[in-house]
RNA sequence: GGGUCAGUGCCCGAGUGGCCAAAGGGAGCUGACUGUAAAUCAGCCGGCACAGCCUACGGAGGUUCGAAUCCUUCCUGGCCCA
């Protein structure tokens, strides 16, 4: 079957790769890719002009929270998530997997029922209805809805959440019909090598445009976290892309483009910076701190991003004691931008063969 | 000048004999945040030689076993009457 969307590796180094995923249609994104998250169409305290100012290549929005409101349609009649939210660039929606996890759902084999976080009303939502929404929202990428159980969970929770992932996933690829977006499979499995193998498998053998590697950072450990990882990617196949799911944590990010990871969601790097905590190369910052209240200094010595080269720590400082929203823009820019020069770092360590040690120097700061 | 109400910790403000270092906010300090129910949440927040002691509820004095709470007086502010 032909893919909408194809991986090519410029460059491999163990099994880490750089390259490019295409898209039938000619556009493209470089890997590895950070991918900010706009939830209901706007990443917190940005607008699109931002994130073509940063250089991103794709944005996340939610199906769940976009259904909800303005509801798809509205979405849909204004030209979709792109044009919607004024963005000319790749987007892709998660399916409201997450919110099976966040907001605790009522979960049957056929779908599960949300309650609106907006006005309280019942939502049912089944694998078609998340296809048909994603249809309409007409993000690049659509995701498949899936089950994402928290870490630690029960053996059998873990099997469940697997098995419904699976049929969901079939049901959801036969669904899909719209031949300009490409649909990802989901990945589950919890921290069992065999279960995300297995899972892995049974994904891949529905045959999707790429995948997803989904209920990981969840609860569990780095180090928990990365063998279950590895038992997944080694099932994926190489001329497709692999996605994190939900990933952001510098360390984390290393760790998996070593397992092969192509690209990662977050939305640590938002949240984080609208709270005042700054992603530097020398770890996390919190600018909130009364020590930097008279700082010259930029969030980082290192950095080129559009906030270092203009504000002192100490102004931020102040723009979060005064609680201006500048504040929080600002620090969301600066860890985003931060968080892509990460993913070209990467991009060229692995095409000079250079990954171990950037892996290296990355996990001195943040392992 | 007379009357009356008020003065509480950095700020606002509750408390009107013991359970009061004194509710609750705010500010301040620190921490958390990973497919966003998050401009959110949690802890600390008089001092010290810290199971105790010291200082503190406008000042001073008094009543009482015991006072932020009662009495006297002074200071300061609001309002009312001259």
């Amino acid at each position: 079957m032909t893919h909408r969307v194809t991986f090519h590796a410029d460059a491999v180094d163990g099994q880490a790769r750089t390259g490019v995923a295409r898209f039938a249609d000619g556009r493209s994104y470089r890997t590895p890719c950070f991918m900010p998250v706009g939830t209901r169409g706007a990443v917190k305290y940005l607008s699109a002009d931002d994130y073509t100012a940063l250089g991103a290549r794709i944005v996340l929005g939610n199906t769940y929270h976009l259904m909800l409101r303005p509801g798809a349609e509205v979405v849909q009649s204004l030209g979709g998530l792109a044009r919607f939210s004024g963005w000319d660039g790749l987007t892709l929606t998660d399916s409201g997997g997450f919110q099976v996890f966040s907001l605790d759902p009522v979960v049957d084999d056929d779908g599960v029922t949300f309650r609106s976080v907006y006005d309280g009303s019942s939502h049912r939502f089944t694998p078609e209805k998340a296809v048909e929404v994603q249809e309409q929202l007409g993000a690049s990428i659509a995701m498949v809805l899936d089950v994402c159980p928290p870490l630690p969970s029960e053996p059998d929770v873990i099997r469940r959440a697997i098995e419904r992932t699976a049929a969901w996933a079939e049901r959801a690829r036969a669904h899909h019909t719209r031949p300009d977006q490409a649909q990802f499979g989901i990945v589950q499995g919890g921290i069992d090598g065999a279960l995300r193998a297995e899972s892995a498998k049974r994904t891949v053998a529905i045959d999707f445009d790429g995948y997803g590697i989904g209920g990981l950072s969840v609860g569990e450990s780095r180090a928990e976290m990365l063998p279950a990882l590895a038992a997944a990617t080694a099932e994926l196949p190489a001329d497709q892309p692999r996605y994190l799911m939900g990933v952001g944590d510098p360390a984390r990010i290393v760790e998996s483009v070593a397992l092969g990871v192509d690209q990662f969601d977050c939305v640590m790097q938002t949240r984080l910076g609208r709270h005042g905590t700054a992603l530097t190369s020398t770890g996390r910052v919190n600018l909130k701190r009364a020590e930097f209240t008279r700082s010259d200094a930029p969030i980082d010595a290192g950095c080129s991003c559009s906030v270092c080269l203009r504000h002192s720590r100490g102004y931020l400082r102040h723009l979060f004691q005064v609680a201006e929203p500048t504040a929080s823009r600002l620090v969301s820019i600066h860890n985003l931008a931060w968080t892509f020069a990460l993913c070209d770092r990467m991009a060229d360590a692995i095409a000079a063969g250079t990954f171990g040690r950037l892996r290296a120097d990355v996990l001195d700061v943040w392992g």
